[in-house]
DNA sequence: CATGAATGAGCGTTCATTCAT
DNA sequence: CATGAATGAACGCTCATTCAT
């Protein structure tokens, strides 16, 4: 119930070191001695809250994509039009990733990478974010604001794509402006994109 | 003349075989052994044409992705429009990916990893491949098609991530339908969104 | 307590492995599996007490050769005669030596290549050895016994270079003599050499 | 007869850029490709003159050695006091040690690791070297100079330890100061030593 | 004789994972 | 629960040597 289980805050303390040393040089460059020291706890100790390397990041994606859809979706739905809809899920996307780089970082630059091993792990992938967009849309489409003959489950993708290769950009360029600037221009693009 | 010259001949071998060995299951997982064996090379072979691993995966992305850029480029002068150019684009990024699905899994899983670590190899990057595409965008704003206003060093970004992700979600999808038809919807998606 | 620490305990045993592994067939042959064999540890475990197979070889020099001068500083230190002390050094090298003949080996076969790339470390050299024995021959001068003219920084290298040769040359004989029994002819040799 | 081989211009100009390679590095850093491009020869043409790269190791021992000994020898059959001929000894071994310093590199940092494994290679050892010692050392017992109780199969080892740490040292130093400068103290020491 | 591309065995080192304490 | 020393399989890379030309 209300009781902080004690090994969370330490299960905690891993994701959240796991998050940094991965985002630092990739998965693959950290080791799991750099995630204990950073976690502060003993190499050993990972083992007893995730079964390997992979299920360490497996759940980093599970935990935080699903965080993300759930705290994603409470903002959306008080919101009626679709059309707002959309431009704020594109602000609360761009927002969240400049908030926590680090995190960004993992997704965007480990994300690929992962779901291609992650076929296995149905549950990392990022079917609820699409869903979440294709609903969207296709609401939009109920309402009458787009057109009828948007091929959904393939644009809801490349909208997803759109908004995560302007994260890479901004990554990989040293996050040296600001992220959300982008949000209207991209929300632009789409909504008239969208409409009838 | 029309003799191959043997050394280049085995140096694409290298590169094909690398090409298949990274995209079985990545970049990391990849050994060198494998890609020797692929190639039907020994070990070292491979070091009397590449310097290590990450230039091998290097060369691939400089020679293969500047490859792309010229073909496209030859292919797209010869239209006027600036709308037709962008319809052309994406078929023939779509359909160069579906002919080549494990350089494509390379470009779709690598890309972002390698791009991480790259940030030492500029050449290696997308920035010709975004300057294709913005010069189209850029032409269409001339020729009166596409809105003035249009942030185009942001939009081409968010264009070319629509495209990839179309490409990374067929690959996860086992590559079980035809990708090609997914070039309409994306194309026109942007347009309508680029025009006045 | 008289407890011994375990881990210095596997530091030791490492180090003996090593002399003996480098002692059989030099620096260069000797593989760190070998040493590791021989120490009963796994090959990694290396690694947690050396940085390198370079950093185990210096470890040796630094560590035996310091131990060496610390027991010959203070066997000698009780006598007066310079030239008793300098019988006795003799006498101690060369008995030292023939009880370990695998460290002698590695002493006198790895010793020259090694400080050759040793330039860098200078804790590794032998001025320690040459000081106690130019401080030896200097005691002797003031003493009376010893000629002023001599060019003691040379000289003390020659006397180390023939006790050097000395063992050298019973080790490549299959160490099938008493090599304590050179001790006095060699002291002879230098002490008249030394006299006024 | 007095025909010049063209082959062994090939051999000689090896042989040199081999000494040059091992003084460089040491034996085992060297590799045969650089021996090769020293010496402008493919890195095949090496094995139509040498077995193996410890044939190389050890031809240029035995040749060199070899014509040190009788150029040594011819130089003090002229001299009739076995005095005057030991100090010319030394005098010639550490001027041409001074001369090639290369050569002397890879005489003093490689010997006695070469020594070892040269066990197997008795023409590549020191023996006739130490012959030539010993037998002037001999002859002074002859003429009533020297003492007739001198262990000379010893003391013949001990001298040459002494020439031969007295280059180490200075190669070590960075070959910054005159090397025959030590001719006449080691010289004095030796004879004296020596002397009734 | 000479070449130099090709070979492939071999080795130092790393690091995810385990388990005795 | 927690520790961290120990493990050992795995891999990138080197380089002496060969041989077809």
């Amino acid at each position: 119930m209300a009781r902080v289980r004690k090994g969370d805050d330490k299960r905690d303390r891993i994701m959240s070191a796991a998050i940094t040393a991965f985002a630092q040089n990739g998965y693959h460059q950290a080791t799991m001695a750099a995630v204990a020291r950073e976690a502060g706890v003993a190499a050993g100790t990972i083992y007893l809250y995730f079964k390997s390397k992979d299920d360490l990041l497996i759940s980093i994606f599970e935990e935080k994509v699903q965080r993300f859809i759930n705290e994603f979706h409470s903002q959306l739905v008080q919101e009626e039009s679709a059309e707002i809809k959309l431009r704020k899920l594109v602000e609360l996307h761009l927002l969240e990733m400049q908030k926590r780089p680090d995190l960004a970082a993992v997704f965007q630059l480990e994300l690929r990478q992962s779901r291609h091993f992650m076929s296995a792990y149905p549950k990392a992938d990022l079917k609820g974010y699409f869903d979440l967009i294709g609903g969207i849309i296709e609401e939009g489409q109920q309402q009458g604001l787009f057109r009828k003959d948007l091929y959904v489950s393939a644009i809801k993708r490349a909208f997803f794509g759109a908004m995560d290769e302007t994260v890479t950009s901004w990554l990989l360029a040293g996050k040296n402006y600001d992220l959300t600037q982008m949000a209207d221009p991209l929300s632009d693009l789409f909504i008239r994109g969208f409409r009838e």
